[in-house]
DNA sequence: CAATATTTTTAGCACATGCTAACTTGACAT
DNA sequence: ATGTCAAGTTAGCATGTGCTAAAAATATTG
């Protein structure tokens, strides 16, 4: 193999800016869960007064061990508050979070939807792409889903 | 706390469609990372004719260590070939997938820049969100993109 | 109320992804 | 050629996210 020149100047890796990216990655990996989990007890406390073990478990095809684990972090976290056989609940810290996930949730969805997309496509893609939108991105996406939706 | 009258008939949460949106989201967590590497290999072996360990770990702010935990994964999946001491290579298979990743990057990144969000910005969120983008998505962003572009 | 069914918790496991520290190998310069 | 330094490897660890199986608590129902 030839000695190599430091590859200090590729053309298409910048390197500094392809870490950051990936380390930025990282981190929204960890927030993801539990960005989904807070969005889904704020609606399920809406529609039954109370976020259970179980509909956790069912909505997102875990078991209710996993469940329980993931929600002994997020308490951790400050985000829910949980005793042992009880449901679990928001705190204010994470019905905050629960609001702009949703307000974000939707923008995406409007805007995937403003492309054409079915909703079944458009809800799909919307649960994988929304926790890596910058606020500019969010923007953008916003101005375009009002643009069409008052067409 | 009252009894619930089995939240079947959520009008937000329709269980069947968030479980498995949740279930493809963990899906694609287990290939995101197997897609950088890939790509980032492609490009290495252009640039450099050769993928070292410690060009990966710099690229992706890790390291060497995890590198190889990782290379060794990716090769027990079929998608690199890596002898100890030696520099990483592609399988057919790996460079496969790299071309398409590739190719999808430019797409979800052409895409951003055609709303007019910078070239940091665009890169920072292709980088998040071109591993959920459906076939359909995709499709609707190149189109956009094209049309931006041919302006 | 007692028997049964459901829900929740716990313990123990697995795998992915990261780390540090210590060791080995390879490359280069004198 | 050899000694030094960089690169690569290994072992051992942590955390996140999942699982199963068994135990404990709660709820339902006869």
């Amino acid at each position: 193999m030839p000695k190599n020149e430091s590859p200090s100047q590729a053309i298409r890796l910048n390197e500094e800016h392809v870490a950051e990216n990936m380390t930025r990655t990282r981190e929204e990996h960890a927030t993801e869960l539990a960005e989904d989990y807070v969005e889904a007890i704020a609606d399920l406390i809406d529609e039954h007064r109370e976020a259970r073990v179980t509909d956790l478990a069912r909505l997102f095809a875990v078991t209710p061990a996993t469940v329980n684990n993931t929600i002994a972090r997020l308490q951790k976290a400050g985000l829910v508050t949980s005793e042992k056989y009880r449901s679990i609940f928001l705190t204010n810290s994470g019905r905050e979070l629960a609001e702009q996930c949703k307000a974000r949730h939707e923008t995406v969805y409007r805007f995937l939807l403003s492309l054409g997309l079915s909703h079944k496509i458009a809800s799909r893609d919307t649960e994988g792409i929304e926790h890596h939108c910058s606020p500019e991105t969010l923007r953008a996406f916003k101005k375009l889903a009002d643009e069409a939706g008052s067409s």
